[in-house]
DNA sequence: CTTATTTTAACATAAATATATAGAAATTAT
DNA sequence: ATAATTTCTATATATTTATGTTAAAATAAG
């Protein structure tokens, strides 16, 4: 499949996640709390954090009252960021990134093509922040209360 | 990883090397052939060809001087066309296709940006035809010609 | 200052899926 | 019949996804 893995989707949420209480002083979310919020096992997105920490997109407090926070403002952190930190690349293919996964790229057609497409997602999620993300997320939000709201009218 | 499976990948160059054989009445070509030229298990490739042929994408010769031809002219085949045979779906993740997937779709703001990334995929892929990549690949080998003959000189 | 609690960090293991190989039966041309 | 080739089924290996267990660090309470 042409196909993001768990990791960068879960990823991407727990980002999100972040972000959302990055208000207020921006306090340390513990991972349980992400966990039940976002239905993610805890086991698994402690793995997922990791890389995220190591990349400098979030910092950890350990002991009582710690968790976690961004690094940085939801505005400051793209969406590519947290891909790559995840995937290791934001690529569809790895003779994409590393010329030495096939002696083929010189003659290969499809090589050209994946690139292009690899190009294509890169600017995509480039030009994409956690600020994005939560403006998109409150834009759904209110739409379903507006919804909701009708109903019972 | 944002990745295409090899079968995707595989199953691209075993139809472009199909289309080079396409020319001269469409003769068939064995796997053992593609096997070579292509640089994959033919074990492999036996599994690939099964859901391209299901889809009508190749046509399958058996017994002695058998073999495999596409089923339409080169310019008639897409590469999404392709992918879609082998991935099942086009798209990035599960949910974009599956409203089944996930039960969040409604209030995810990730499944947004997933959405617009996979019709990014698809409709890129979708304006590709089996007859571009001859056309690339020619470009690619006769530069190649090119060069290594300057080199002599 | 000691102990208990909270939380991250590290390591190990299990389950699921993707990737790849192997053997042999079925089909067809000669 | 015989050789060439697809087709089917089984199996092996690697990678991804997910869970479980324990250790280490920081804080809070007494």
């Amino acid at each position: 499949m042409i196909r993001l893995s768990t990791k960068g989707r879960y990823g991407a949420r727990l980002m999100l996640n972040l972000a959302h209480h990055y208000k207020n002083g921006n306090e340390a979310v513990i991972l349980k709390s992400v966990s039940d919020e976002e239905e993610i096992s805890i086991r698994y997105l402690e793995q997922i954090v990791i890389p995220l920490k190591i990349n400098r997109l979030v910092k950890s407090i350990r002991g009582a009252g710690g968790g976690y926070t961004l690094a940085r403002h939801p505005s400051k952190i793209k969406l590519s960021e947290i891909l790559h930190a995840l995937e290791g690349s934001c690529c569809l293919v790895e003779c994409v990134e590393d010329s030495d996964f096939c002696s083929r790229m010189g003659i290969c057609a499809t090589y050209e093509v994946w690139k292009k497409a690899s190009d294509l997602l890169k600017d995509y999620f480039g030009n994409i922040t956690l600020q994005d993300l939560i403006e998109i997320s409150n834009r759904k939000n209110t739409k379903i209360k507006a919804k909701s709201k009708s109903k019972n009218n």
